[in-house]
DNA sequence: TACATTAATAACCAAGCAGTCATTAATTTT
DNA sequence: AAAATTAATGACTGCTTGGTTATTAATGTA
């Protein structure tokens, strides 16, 4: 019979020892390396940290995971790509004007995305990319490439409506994207250090940017919902 | 794993063998290092990479630095001395618009440390902040504050002029700094590998983001000097 | 030329790490 | 209860790398 403990909790997981629970471990082993990646980045993770934080051995990881790498494409799948067919599918049903859509996307992405673990992970690949071109390339086409395919759908809703003014997509989706991926490089970053300017709310930083955005693409009225 | 594609080695001094060059050497190897911690971040740098592009041996790199972080905090000294006082300076005796003095900010930014090697040491921070926390709090220090303060000088100016639209200064900083430091960092990591999404213009990419910044500030004429 | 000084070298060391595999034991099957 | 299966282990391997040091040779001095 299968105890029903809960094991949400992070990194103290007491257990008998030798536990087989060969279902569950990988999971375990995906919410640990997330945690470590964020923390300390791809490189400086140690493989044995991820499984004693899983509350497992050492060996018990390339059991479920052919390498370290494997791991790390493993837990962004989980994590991020694993969710664009979901959003874009919302996207599609979106009812509301183009400016609506656009912030709802942003701070959907931010409640979903950015505010959790997996924000790190963006942070992690624009630090680590130069020294792992397998992983940056596999990044790029799981989670880049669909993104800004999504960006460029609202932007071109917008355009085509008349409500946004036309804009080059190629340069314009980056109205979007810098803002939100400066957002989760700077919480995972400079933030976090001693002398801390005063720690920027997410949300009103966000408010700010999608503020100036749509003033900017011409939105005739950049309302708070 | 980790196949790091070897020595496409941009400085090769070709010298003679055991060339007695004291004064010399110092720079040279702070040069190596700089090249090689903005490439590939302080961690996955190899001392023996920094001697052999300095072209010494490994044992040399020890008898100038203390150890490998001794190097790269003399590294950093070195690069990132003020340009900030010159550039306030230029900035106070500006004549034209807000405007364009917000423009040619950016644009100023770019040419002298965007687009050069000192680029490169705003994403190494970013990247490396959390494995070197005494050295984040350095950057912090001397180069993100009063940077921020710059940005802040600008927009009050357009503000008081009425030409910008009144913002509040704390989150309205930001409206310029993602953009810029999106740049390098999108730049220095996705943008060179394989799958490129047939690589940014600088350029063209800053245009873009000043003239939606300026659009949403509010600006009447968001021009093309 | 002989000697002294010291910049530079390269062999070396100890620590750290990804990944392996023979062994152990929990669970299922007979 | 015995046998078979396989999840889990942890000692081990091979390699990398920061840092050390005995040795070598370039240079200066006489």
């Amino acid at each position: 019979m299968q105890q029903i403990l809960e094991h949400s909790e992070a990194s103290c997981a007491v257990r008998a020892k030798r536990e087989r629970r060969k279902d569950a471990r990988p999971g375990e082993l995906l919410a640990a390396a997330l945690e470590l990646f964020v923390e300390k980045g791809f490189a400086a993770t140690r493989a044995e940290e991820v499984t004693t934080r899983a509350g497992v051995s050492k060996g018990t990881l390339f059991l479920y995971f052919a390498s370290k790498e494997d791991l790390f494409k493993a837990v962004v799948r989980e994590n991020i790509s694993g969710r664009f067919a979901e959003w874009s599918a919302e996207m599609d049903s979106f009812e509301g004007s183009s400016a609506e859509l656009l912030r709802s996307c942003i701070l959907g992405w931010w409640e979903r995305i950015g505010a959790t673990k997996a924000g790190g992970i963006s942070k992690l690949m624009m630090s680590e990319a130069g020294n792992f071109p397998e992983l940056a390339s596999f990044y790029q086409e799981e989670v880049v490439k669909p993104g800004n395919l999504l960006i460029r759908r609202v932007l071109q809703r917008g355009i085509d409506s008349g409500e946004f003014r036309p804009i080059d997509l190629d340069y314009g989706v980056y109205l979007v994207l810098a803002p939100m991926m400066f957002l989760p490089m700077w919480r995972h970053s400079a933030s976090h250090c001693p002398p801390s300017p005063a720690g920027l709310e997410p949300l009103r930083y966000l408010d700010t940017q999608i503020d100036n955005l749509l003033r900017g693409l011409g939105s005739k009225a950049p309302p708070h919902p």
